[in-house]
DNA sequence: ATCCGCATGTAACCCGTTACATGATTCT
DNA sequence: AGAATCATGTAACGGGTTACATGCGGAT
């Protein structure tokens, strides 16, 4: 069926749609109230992406007991198998080094919603994957800021900005598993 | 004129070539070998864009002594007076706090091309409101950590990660606050 | 009965990506 | 001359933003 891949921003929605059955403004509301929701999608971005996931079998609209039809008003989406299979798939998707600093949030966001899908083994195994890309990202830095002939004191500033953000990164993802290690295993 | 905001990406290549006049292939260069250069415009957003600010007469194919008229091949674009009046409002632009986030690599970008245009005083200015904002956001995910009900580890340890990250920024302002405090003022 | 908040949807417009096309310059 | 690289451009397509439209529900 040739599939074309689901945006970033399809593959959250039906994560946090996995994650518990949503309607559209529940979804709205999740980004407002979260403060990760930097991003906050209008209409014209939110309920074409849910009825991209509908058409495509991934969402269906849930009717709970014997509710009548949901016409109008209300649209609650819950996952299908297939749906919960994309998605489980998106999750195991492994960190690209030559994007770990872009995706960054993407891979945040793939964590949260790894609790409920993952066992300790796996999630563990992600974070390694994504401490090795952000290393590999920070080597690259700091290879750059002593090699490059950096002229100017805003440049060689700039890259020391980019250094010690993907440092912090990088010591949170030695806390994070130390804590998981830590935190009984309740995995799927 | 009325006329419509650029687009941050055009603001970044009318700022690139404040610096340096550069043609669309200097600017794709300076991109790729720029560790900042996550970012990779392809052709069909590089050209349209730089068409776009000669159509607005921000930018204008410079003509080095006698060369013959460039037709084709080898535009190299310089900024006109407009352009860079506009340049420069754009890097006098206050810091929004309810953005930062989401626009720490602008702001950043920024920060390098004001050494060139601005005053140590006006760089020290956009770093304390750059500062200010950073603590602002900090703050605010600190609360969000301490006041929500986290169900689950892994949203606890994003919101850390955020935390984490944020404060590296700000460390990293009274950084830049303090090299710039001891660097001789070349300024404009 | 009306007003306000919930909830979904739509259309114009813009812009970026992908993929391809094409002219000029330099090297061998 | 032929190949590789420099250098710019274009068309189809998809999706996001803005701004507007619409209907249902409860509150006064």
């Amino acid at each position: 069926m040739a599939a074309p891949r689901l945006t970033p921003f399809e593959q959250v929605l039906l994560g946090l749609i996995c994650l518990s059955p949503s309607s559209g403004y529940d979804l709205k509301r999740i980004f407002a109230g979260t403060p990760m929701g930097i991003y906050q999608p209008s209409s014209g971005a939110l309920y074409p992406a849910l009825r991209r996931l509908e058409a495509r079998a991934l969402v269906a609209v849930s009717r709970p007991d014997g509710a009548r039809d949901p016409g109008r008003h209300r649209r609650v989406y819950e996952p299908t198998p297939n749906g919960r299979a994309v998605h489980l798939h998106w999750l195991r998707a492994p960190v690209d080094p030559a994007t770990v600093s872009r995706d960054l949030g993407l891979h945040l966001m793939r964590f949260v919603m790894m609790e409920q899908a993952f066992s300790r083994a796996e999630v563990l195994g992600f974070l390694a994957s994504l401490q090795d890309a952000l290393a590999a990202f920070t080597a690259g830095l700091e290879r750059y800021a002593a090699a490059a002939d950096l002229d100017g004191l805003h440049p060689r500033l700039a890259v020391e900005h980019g250094i010690a953000v993907h440092r912090a990164s990088l010591r949170w993802t030695r806390h994070a598993i130390a804590a998981l290690r830590a935190a009984p295993d309740v995995g799927p």
